[in-house]
DNA sequence: GACTCGATGTTTATGGCGTAAACATAAGGG
DNA sequence: CCCTTATGTTTACGCCATAAACATCGAGTC
């Protein structure tokens, strides 16, 4: 008798193993790294066999990239809501870069899965497939390209400024402030205003 | 039975293990990825039981950082090569810039190791400890600094957008050309327009 | 030259991992 | 009602990092 209405549990099958296996992969990468984090693990948090992993993942890999996936659901999420909250224009485009580098502190092991997974389907130089968290970002880039700048080559080293600032801090190789963090995302876009962007 | 051969070795001591591991583990690394890389595979390339590398280091991280340590010193070495085969100045500097990118693609997963390994000793800001091959390009960014931005800001986001570009393009998030890398690089420099301090 | 001893190897063993194969249990449609 | 299919479990294999006990060399000391 599978009494839907609460938690029909203790039953031989699980119901919804692969939303809670995905679950429990987010929590558990909380607290490690992607590297660290067995496929086993997952299952014991579960409360299931390792093996019964295989009935909705191909392996481990597999669900490592559906965690990857919702990761950049996640990502492209705190990207929107920090540009809608900048009031858009200029600010908001520094507010998704600086939001994005907050992503990575916060989110530290996910953000690392999220790029050891290389987009799925087909992949085109400014990956612009429809649910991709960095067309927003790119968009916006060739959007305010200061003159002078091939809005191609801005909106490149745009994400390139924030991504290397993200890796560079989690990776240990920075210690630097919230203060500073901001400065070097508004440096990209001050820095032209001397000389183009009034056009 | 110790058959002295003309070599010297086939003797049951190896004579300068330590080397022998980081070459070949080197070598190794031209083929896989640091993630994929064994000690008992490492061991086996030398001749020499698994166990024997734990008489040369305390475990395997520690042999990952001496060759991601190795690693480093090459990448110091191809930055001041291509700022010197560029004539110093700003021409040297995206030189500095274009030469870790394709130190990157070159040698990728020497590359991740090296990143993955935080700076031993104590960590400041610039990461300018005397051995640190990030202390050239932090120290001619601040030289070059455009006015108006401070230089400590300049210098973090050069080295963010060279780091930022060299990771999206190895983790397989962007496909670009050559000619594009040198674009990204050289933008940095160009949109500020006004030539940085004299001197 | 025989003896010792520390440095450097080897063998063996333990527990964790990803995953293949065979088997068990639910749930539902003919 | 039985049979099929989806979804679990048990068991087993080979690889891994590494701890523990043991073997061998090279160099000093008597």
């Amino acid at each position: 008798m599978t009494a839907r209405g609460a938690k029909a549990k203790a039953s031989y099958h699980h119901g919804d193993l692969r939303t809670a296996l995905i679950a429990e992969g987010l929590r558990l990468l909380a607290a490690r790294d992607a590297e660290d984090l067995s496929l086993r693990e997952v299952a014991r948090g579960v409360g299931v066999s390792a093996t019964a992993v295989y009935r909705h993942f191909p392996d481990k890999a597999a669900l490592m990239a559906a965690l990857a996936a919702e990761g950049l659901k996640m990502l492209s999420e705190v990207q929107h809501v920090a540009y809608d909250a900048a009031g858009g224009g200029v600010a908001g485009f520094n507010a998704t870069g600086a939001a994005y580098v907050r992503f990575a502190l916060l989110h530290t092991a996910l953000f690392r899965l999220i790029f050891a997974n290389p987009p799925t389907g087909e992949v085109v130089e400014l990956a612009d497939s429809p649910d991709n968290a960095m067309r927003f970002l790119m968009e916006n880039a060739a959007k305010l390209a200061p003159t002078g700048v091939e809005p191609r080559i801005f909106a490149l080293q745009s994400w390139s400024v924030a991504h290397g600032l993200a890796m560079l801090i989690i990776d240990g190789q920075l210690h630097v402030d919230d203060k500073t963090i901001d400065a070097v995302i508004d440096a990209h876009m001050i820095m032209p205003k001397t000389e183009g962007k009034s056009r």
